[in-house]
DNA sequence: GTCTTATTGAGAATAACTCTCTTTTAATTA
DNA sequence: TAATTAAAAGAGAGTTATTCTCAATAAGAC
């Protein structure tokens, strides 16, 4: 099911089939293979709030008995994000993160810069900013993050060493 | 002149001198060098819309007489990012930005993730968003950066290849 | 001026990610 | 169903932004 809501934004409402994907592959001239609908199912079964760099992607597909190489989690998480699939964050750490991009589940990040945590938040008017931000200027949506850097309580309290 | 707003977030308004540096600094135990001091002037007289890497920070800083090395560039940014004083941007590259963190010009960023080409524009909820979110978590707020991720229309026009 | 220790500079090390090249295979067509 | 074609996968080398290490320097305190 797709939905068209009331500024034109195309957001996807359910999860992907296998024929679904194709579709979307197809009409760019791309292929459904085996590895692209086994990562996709991947970050459509996980839990809310949870996000996959590459890495945390390839061992998580091995012990399900999965053997795709790493080269093809690369190729495929970024054609995804391209795609408006999946979301790429930058959180705090040094490699980046994957997660579905569900309007319905749309949510923001505020994060420590000294500890790394991280805690997930809701906004409406975030998605409409972008909504219209990008429509204004001709863009097609993909994605938009409100991401903040901030001091988490306990590290407020603690010393700061430099390095 | 530090102003404090109706929801409590101490914003700076006006550009750091070296003793207002200074006193950042030894708030925290730390010091003020030459090479710290060089750095945030470069980046308290560039031009609004322009944003550095580490790189091109070194580049500058050579073409002014400044004889600093990367290794210093690396660490003062990621300091003064941790401080709030500068804003680390993620954009389109593979590498990370910055400019200064004045709430006065506080702008956010339209990015083609096909082309990299980058729009900043301005929306003023998106700090009130920021600033209530972490007072309500207890966050000490640093920055708040709403990132679109968006295909430009020079980019829908053209047939893409995946690679 | 002396002392302590944060900071700098130089270069090595790290690691996330990309690239290259060969092999495999998805999709189309007969 | 078999043949064809080009996209995609896999393996591993290569790249490069960033961090780390350590000796030398210098900021700040007294
Ligand atoms: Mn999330
Ligand atoms: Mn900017
Ligand atoms: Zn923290
Ligand atoms: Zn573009």
């Amino acid at each position: 099911m797709m939905v068209i809501n009331h500024n034109n934004w195309v957001m996807r409402m359910s999860f992907y089939t296998a024929d679904s994907l194709k579709a979307e592959l197809h009409e760019r001239g791309w292929r459904l293979t085996p590895q692209r609908q086994i990562i996709l199912d991947i970050f459509q079964n996980l839990d809310a709030g949870k996000h996959l760099s590459a890495e945390d992607l390839y061992d998580l597909l091995q012990t399900e008995g999965h053997d795709i190489s790493l080269s093809t989690i690369y190729r495929t998480v970024k054609l995804m994000a391209r795609m408006g699939i999946l979301r790429e964050l930058e959180l705090a750490e040094d490699h980046k993160h994957y997660e579905i991009n569900q309007p319905y589940h749309h949510h923001h990040h505020l994060i420590c810069v000294r500890c790394n945590q991280t805690i997930e938040f809701k906004n409406e008017s975030v998605l409409k900013i972008g909504d219209k931000t990008s429509k204004k200027e001709g863009y097609h949506l993909l994605d938009c993050q409100l991401t903040i850097h901030a001091v988490c309580p306990s590290c407020q309290r603690s010393i700061l060493p430099v390095y």
